[in-house]
DNA sequence: ATGAAAGCGCTAACAG
DNA sequence: CTGTTAGCGCTTTCAT
């Protein structure tokens, strides 16, 4: 099953090794005999280039490596559509590589990318210390997405998680809600900024003395959890910006079984409109990140270091208030 | 940038780039003080082997390549944790691509992992022709996942569709069910057996006058469009079987708009045990498929015709029914 | 326009 | 136990 090799096509088509290179790499200074010829032999044995003997010798793979923390989510599936394209764009192919949640085996995935000598290294969702990002950044030029590290040599796109939570809370605002409470994502990745912008946004409005926090995390549990906490003590909050989707949906499921409509008695607000949430059963108000626009802008920044050496950049991206039917005026 | 290579260590070792290579490789024919001066050396100067020029040297990069028809779909996601599970157990590693749903650019995926001559290829989903197939297996071996291909040097690992549907139609007609209506998942892939082994299994119960399928697709539009049909004329189904949860969400959706109550009018099975399906506010009984076992098999199935030589194997895993709140007894 | 030759980073005999 | 040598498949001067 040893494939057929440059030498192979040079013998059939009785030419030597680097007229048939020439003619795999599309030179113009071959006579169309030739190159007739050789594409033909090429053809005929099946001839298929040794990327990594080309990549030998070129110095350098025309490779880009992607490591994705949780293939799982279909966030990250999105973000690299949207890297793939601008790559494939510019000639770029895309390898990926899945650390499953855990630092060890995102070490492991990029090590492989850099042991392939991928030309340039893009991490989604990234777990691991940041002296490893900087150990990779090291020796290939590396973008962070959805993971707001300060390296040098280390290009960073993320959302703006702040005015996220900013949106959110002016949406309900807007409708007139002043008990606005948010349940928090814990240690998830951009929930500390959600909840230092709802705090931002409450007091902007005046309503300091309003703020209610529980803390919590991104799961459906930990939604249900914190309506339970809310119920509990204090006056009723007429809204709720829950950190993430799922949790979202905890909150609706809690808030049904506590025998309360939405968005009757109360609004909810999710974050990141996942596909779940524009479902017709839950219909969930949520943050919109453009996360195809955010693969792209990431591959941009990746494929202009490769030849441009400048500083790293960030690029934050804006992120859009989706309304759907979770939400409306308080009661009364 | 350039990476240093073998030749520096050697150097800065002060030995020959040979024993440097054996160091590297863990040979243990090397005197315990010249194995720490390398692996001095290689660290101080941060030396990392390069895979291509292993590959190139050994005929075989101890990688296998897995292109994913759609990275979106969680499902994929699990099937992936399956086979990098199953082949980093025996060494190797995986590297991941994606069709992006197009033939077209399933076709270029594949190509990408041939050129960098991956020493097996895995496809999940694959919705190339049949003959792409066959052209990738004529040089590499390879495994398609939830495609059914008979093909030389091709092993196949599928979910028992057809079983699937059998366990379906059992759990209702055991539920007390006669009535049961099938909606089906048009070209979708697998839609075909379940389909038929509805249909199997309604005739085996001796309900084969009760037979009704409706045609549509793998969406929660086509769900709800199923329901309207099968609302319009004839008498009331009192369970329906769907292709998928997608579609049974918009079953359930349709069906609560029409006034009825799951399960007390109607009873609703779907089928994949997507995240979805769990969730409280659905909680519906459907058909689980293994799917971390599906890619642990064909990983091992890769691996092992990576040294035997055998005809190609097809292996079938058997569904397994999960009883939710969506399914019960007929009403009166 | 075409070919010969050197070499990319590494491994694998083969000597010593 | 260690070093020398000859490639792996390809690109790239440099001649012709």
């Amino acid at each position: 099953m040893s494939q057929p090799t440059i030498r192979h096509v040079a013998e059939r088509a009785g030419v030597s090794k680097s007229l048939v290179s020439l003619v795999m790499r599309g030179s113009s200074k071959v006579s169309d005999e030739r190159r007739r010829l050789v594409l033909a032999a090429a053809e005929e044995i099946g001839y298929r280039p040794n990327a990594a003997a080309r990549s030998l010798v070129r110095q350098e793979s025309h490779h880009l490596g992607l490591m994705v923390s949780d293939l799982r989510n279909p966030f990250f599936a999105e973000v690299t559509e949207g890297i793939v394209a601008a790559a494939n764009a510019q000639g770029y192919r895309v390898l990926i590589n899945s650390g499953f949640l855990s630092p060890a085996r995102e070490t492991e995935a990029l090590e492989t990318l850099l042991e392939l000598r991928m030309d340039g290294i893009l991490m989604a969702g990234a777990r691991v210390a940041s002296r490893v990002i900087r150990h990779v950044a090291a020796s290939v030029p590396v973008v962070a997405i959805t993971r707001s590290v300060r390296l040098p040599g280390v290009d960073v796109v993320v959302n703006d998680d702040h005015m996220g939570a900013g949106l959110a809370v002016d949406h309900l605002v807007e409708l007139g809600h002043r008990r606005i409470a948010h349940i928090d994502g814990g240690s998830g990745s951009g929930a500390n900024r959600r909840a230092r912008g709802y705090v931002a946004t409450m007091e902007r409005h005046g309503l300091a003395s309003h703020v209610r926090q529980v803390r919590a995390d991104f799961t459906e549990e930990a939604g249900e959890a914190g309506v339970a906490q809310l119920l509990a003590d204090g006056p009723r909050p007429t809204a709720i910006f829950c950190a993430n989707d799922y949790q979202a949906v905890g909150v609706l499921d809690a808030l049904r079984e506590a025998g309360l409509d939405v968005p009757r008695d109360v609004s909810v607000v999710g974050y990141d409109n996942v596909h779940l949430a524009s479902l017709r059963r839950l219909d969930l108000t949520t943050i919109h990140q453009p996360r195809q626009e955010m693969g792209e802008q990431a591959a941009r920044l990746l494929l202009e270091r490769l030849t441009t050496d400048r500083e790293s950049r960030r690029v934050i991206i804006p992120p859009k208030l989706v309304v759907r039917g979770t939400t409306g005026p308080p009661p009364r």
